[in-house]
DNA sequence: TTTTGAGTTGTTCGA
DNA sequence: GTCGAACAACTCAAA
């Protein structure tokens, strides 16, 4: 025991700009700035394999920030943080507010643990434009609806803070004796696929905000009708740093706001709105990760077809632009979000598989893997989401790239087994006649698949599951 | 309480 | 090739 600290607890803030937590910390004299992995508390949402991967590069570039005084842990918070109360003399601890359903309830035994024990606990806003219980209609009830949500909710009310300041830390502490070190997180693969997604990301607070810079400069101007393109390097790209709290939605908010360009401006804002819609749907159905947001579906007919699963999985469903997509998830940790509705829809209505499937393996796979962003945009594109999809908007996969691919280069990028097909079967080889397809060298069943489904059929089915719902409560 | 207008992202068919 | 209508009525939000 000596003098007496601030504990700032980093969590999905990664960063030291714009942290308010943080800010509080730095204004006392010293702080221990901690990291905790907790598997322990987190039952099916431990992080994933490729968050994991973002996470260890994500906290080296941290720790550098800090010139290596972050310490990290590995375990349960209760106790970590009870066994450091025992040796320092811990006058208040900090951090951002979470919002998944298991660390809110974490969060709030361990303040009351930490109040028992008379140490000052603080939490603050990190990461969210408007907090969902600041957002609700007249009535005091949550929005169901996007557009009234953003327009009426949102955009009334306070408006967000502008960005803080890095503070300045007047001495930092490091817990030597009972912290670990990042690589002993276990947060690489055993096995190094990792290896393939390294060229695609540069990790860290740093990098995150020369990505913004570098889409305000390039592609803000392309955004509105581009983000749409896959193939275009006109989004973002934004998602896992701001999942992890590289950058604040704050600062992107008020750095966006400063371009006299309304429409591109307001689009790329209102993306952010819908991020924030996630958090209010989960924050008030906090069974939205598993359960459907509307109880009708519960008597949905879903299929149960392994085979089917695996060759979505692994971008082998003979359908372009959907193995295409699963194959840059795969690749890259990353889907453009044209694609994942793409995917999404031929998973939920073409082969009729439950939409947790889906949700299970981006969550497995996405480097940005959001629990209420994952959670609620599987639900929409399902159609048992809030303000979901109608039950009849399927997408086709093919007419979906011939529109938005309409040159070819994101299929021929990740599957080159067809780059020589040309653009007219490119998205539906199975219709090419037999001469084209040996001119391209592709013989199907064997370079590439033969569809695991047809889509006209399918859709037809479908429709019909949908309409089985159709009079049922919920 | 009742009424009214509106609702992220699509596809297909037939004129 | 292009365009509008149908898909199927339903729920939500707010006056």
């Amino acid at each position: 025991m000596s003098r007496k600290i601030a504990i700032h607890w980093f969590r999905q803030d990664l960063r030291l700009s714009d942290n308010p937590a943080f800010t509080h910390a730095a204004q006392h004299g010293s702080v221990l700035p901690i990291y905790i992995l907790d598997d322990d508390n987190a039952g099916d949402y431990a992080l994933g394999g490729a968050s994991r991967w973002w996470l260890h590069h994500s906290l080296t570039s941290l720790s550098q920030s800090l010139g290596g005084q972050l310490s990290v842990y590995r375990g349960d918070p209760m106790d970590i943080l009870a066994d450091i109360l025992a040796r320092y003399d811990v006058e208040a601890v900090y951090w951002n507010r979470c919002y998944e359903p298991w660390r809110i309830t974490r969060d709030a035994l361990i303040k009351a643990r930490l109040q028992r024990e008379g140490v000052t606990v603080k939490s603050s806003n990190g990461s969210l434009l408007w907090e969902p219980w600041t957002i609700k209609k007249a009535d005091g009830s949550p929005y169901k609806v996007f557009t009234p949500f953003y327009n009426k909710g949102c955009l009334r009310a306070a408006p967000p803070r502008t960005p803080l300041p890095e503070p300045r830390i007047e001495s930092h502490v490091r817990d030597d004796q009972a912290c670990t070190r990042i690589e002993q997180l276990d947060l690489l693969p055993a096995i190094r696929w990792d290896k393939k997604l390294e060229s695609h990301w540069c990790i860290g607070e740093s990098a995150a905000y020369e990505r913004f810079t570098n889409f305000m400069d390039a592609a803000l101007e392309h955004y509105k009708g581009g983000r749409d393109l896959p193939a275009k390097p006109y989004v973002s790209g934004l998602s896992p740093s701001l999942h992890f709290g590289e950058v604040s939605p704050h600062q992107l908010w008020h750095g966006i706001r400063a371009f006299n360009d309304d429409n591109n401006v307001d689009h790329f804002c209102s993306e952010l709105g819908w991020r924030e819609f996630s958090y209010s749907q989960l924050y008030y159905f906090p069974e939205l990760p598993h359960s459907n947001w509307q109880s009708k579906f519960d008597a949905f007919p879903w299929r149960d077809d392994e085979t089917a699963l695996k060759a979505w999985q692994t971008g082998r469903t003979g359908i372009p632009m959907v193995d295409a997509g699963m194959r840059q998830l795969w690749q890259t940790g990353y889907m453009h979000n044209r694609v994942r509705m793409i995917v999404g829809s031929f998973l939920v209505k073409n082969l009729r598989l439950h939409w947790r499937h889906g949700e299970r393996w981006f969550w497995d796979t996405l480097v940005d893997a959001d629990l209420a962003s994952n959670s609620a945009s599987w639900q929409w594109i399902a159609g048992c989401g809030a303000d979901a999809a109608p039950y009849f908007r399927i997408f086709n996969p093919v007419t979906q790239g011939k529109r938005f691919d309409p040159d070819g280069n994101y299929v021929r990028r990740f599957i080159p087994e067809l780059s020589r097909l040309p653009d007219k079967y490119l998205f539906s080889p199975w219709e090419a006649p037999a001469p084209v397809l040996q001119e391209a060298g592709i013989t199907l069943g064997s370079t590439y698949p033969t569809p695991v489904i047809d889509l006209k059929a399918s859709r037809q089915t479908a429709l019909e599951a949908f309409q089985s719902l159709k009079n049922r409560e919920g």
